[in-house]
DNA sequence: AGGGGTGGTGACAACGTTGTCACGGGAGTG
DNA sequence: CACTCCCGTGACAACGTTGTCACCACCCCT
């Protein structure tokens, strides 16, 4: 800046003013600045610019996930950037990959850079360390999962009320024994989930039965040989429903082993793409990451813009997807577990 | 920084010193400066340090996608970031859309940002624009297509042995009529999947037939009625080679809406999640998402590392995973009783 | 005892930018 | 004609750090 300062002839400040496109310069020396900013290849520096301004604005959020890999992460990330693309502003991400200590570096890191405002899928049981760890009036949206310690608003599926009507329409096409399969029951959705399993067996008046409940199914061959071990068993459930996306596909690559999926219905938490190719097609409760990640950019951004209205939470609904898995009856001749 | 010196009643250096851990400050000041941070809650600024700090690193990569939400571009993505991770180094991601316009809005703002490096899927024909955009000595890699105009390592994808092997497979279930889908012909991966497909034929004696070569299909609707299209005809194909994810996609819907995916071969260039659970599973060329970001990662750490050589291509290569519906011979009932 | 390290510390400037203030001059007002 | 006001411009300090240098006190040599 300073060399183009020298060579338009004029001095620091008013090369400031012209970058920052402020008003009263004269058009004879914006267009001097201008033609020396050309022929310079200049361009700011938005850290020292950053350093300097009195708001301190990066125009950078960040934005925490699960992991960025996944399909929900990937979706929720790409509705974020999309927003924050409206209003000039970066997105820097990074995986917590359900590790507490990952969260804590992170955000640490994210201090650090000064971000205007973070949005976090919580991992650890505890966010109160953000008050210390966090620049004061940093603002906070929690996606997905509540935070707990720290004020933010929180943007959450309807978690109960989907997995009770997943279990409720289970129900009434005629099934009685229904699992339930969740993953690591540290993670406030998957607990939630079974919850909304259960009030919907309490509601039809069946009484749950702890061996068709199962958690912690954190891995892919995990599932697979629960599944099996389900039908295995004297008295097998008649129906699945799989409280998270990989818990399903494992689910569904178990049955088709076991030559059951025509037999045994499925319904599963959270839809994932080509649920509608597979035989039969998949039926499952979709949450909407779309409407997710708009509704947390946007509460994090009014936030930034000053809202300083108590945490708020957002519910965002969840639909029932009929497919076609989760419309199988019952079938009352004997189980075939193969083998 | 000024407050913890005060408080630790130490020269503003010394809590530098402190803060990088430098050698050579004496135990008992090390004790109370860090008490000093604890006591404050104080986080160092990384923007102030970058603009002062010799090497200037801000110890941020950038990386361009097509869509963040591609499942191609989020497992890039999660391997740039692992081998970010392991350097304390952050990722700073934009999705491009396909858009040139995009693509030199996103670098300018990159360059204004400081990124120390950037890795990019590059969507325009052209990027000698970097060369006057970019910072000089910004190191740049490019991956999935080679950059134009600029210099900089490209990770590569072996695109035409891939979709040679492709065609070579196919042929050798027996089919002589076979359809090539690609998307928009200015993609240059989509370009060179077709040469390969083109390759493949020649080296059998097949003659290639216009009718069965169409390209710029963006949309899985688009596929849809171009497949349909193709089956309405007098002298159909007998199996198809997609030439990319959401092509495959889209041929697999129309094939099962005309009831012909038991019938028709397909196979399609790079994997996709559940290709595997499909009926019939559908035979892919496989690229290696994990390799791509990794090599294209550590190319561009060396060269941050200070590595001059001339710019290099890593070709990273595709396997042909054989599931089944590449392995469906033609169809003698039709028209043209080939065999 | 004197000379040359070396280990620990701080003063100060500088990185690239913007906020603040001051100044000169021309237009508008009484 | 004097007074005020505002517009265009620049000088300067400051943002939070770190590189450079200088200093003092010690220790180890001769």
């Amino acid at each position: 800046m300073n060399d183009v300062a020298r060579v338009a002839r004029v001095s620091l400040k008013t090369v400031s003013r012209v970058v920052n496109g402020e008003e009263n310069v004269s058009p004879v020396l914006v267009a001097q600045v201008q033609s020396a900013i050309k022929l310079l290849n200049y361009s700011p520096d938005i850290g020292a610019s950053t350093l300097r301004r009195s708001d301190r604005r990066t125009e950078m959020i960040a934005l925490l996930l699960t992991d960025v890999g996944n399909p929900f992460s990937a979706a929720l990330h790409r509705t974020v950037e999309n927003e924050a693309r409206t209003r000039g502003v970066h997105v820097i991400t990074g995986s917590l990959d359900e590790c507490s200590a990952r969260e804590r570096e992170l955000a640490r890191s994210i201090t650090m850079r000064r971000a205007d405002g973070l949005i976090m899928v919580p991992v650890s049981p505890d966010q109160s360390y953000l008050a210390t760890e966090l620049r004061v009036d940093t603002p906070v949206v929690f996606v997905d999962r509540p935070g707990v310690g720290f004020p933010g608003d929180a943007v959450l599926a309807t978690n109960v009320i989907g997995a009770t009507e997943a279990t409720r329409h289970l129900i009434e096409h005629g099934h009685r024994r229904i699992a339930c399969l969740s993953d690591d029951a540290r993670i406030p959705t998957a607990r939630l989930r079974r919850d909304g399993y259960l009030a919907g067996l309490r509601a039809a008046g069946i009484a749950p039965d702890d061996r068709l409940i199962v958690a912690d199914l954190h891995s892919e061959t995990l599932v697979e040989s629960c599944v099996t071990g389900l039908f295995h068993r004297p008295d097998p459930p008649t129906a699945l429903f799989t409280a998270q996306n990989l818990v399903t596909v494992g689910a569904v690559r178990a049955l088709r082993r076991l030559g059951l999926h025509r037999t045994v219905a499925l319904v599963g938490f959270d839809d994932f793409p080509l649920a509608d190719l597979l035989e039969p097609a998949v039926t499952v409760v979709a949450q909407d990451p779309v409407m997710m990640g708009r509704t947390a950019a946007q509460a994090l951004f009014h936030r930034i813009d000053g809202d300083t209205a108590p945490p708020a939470e957002h519910w965002i609904p969840t639909t029932l997807i009929r497919r076609g898995s989760g419309e199988l009856r019952p079938h009352t001749a004997g189980h075939t577990a193969d083998r």
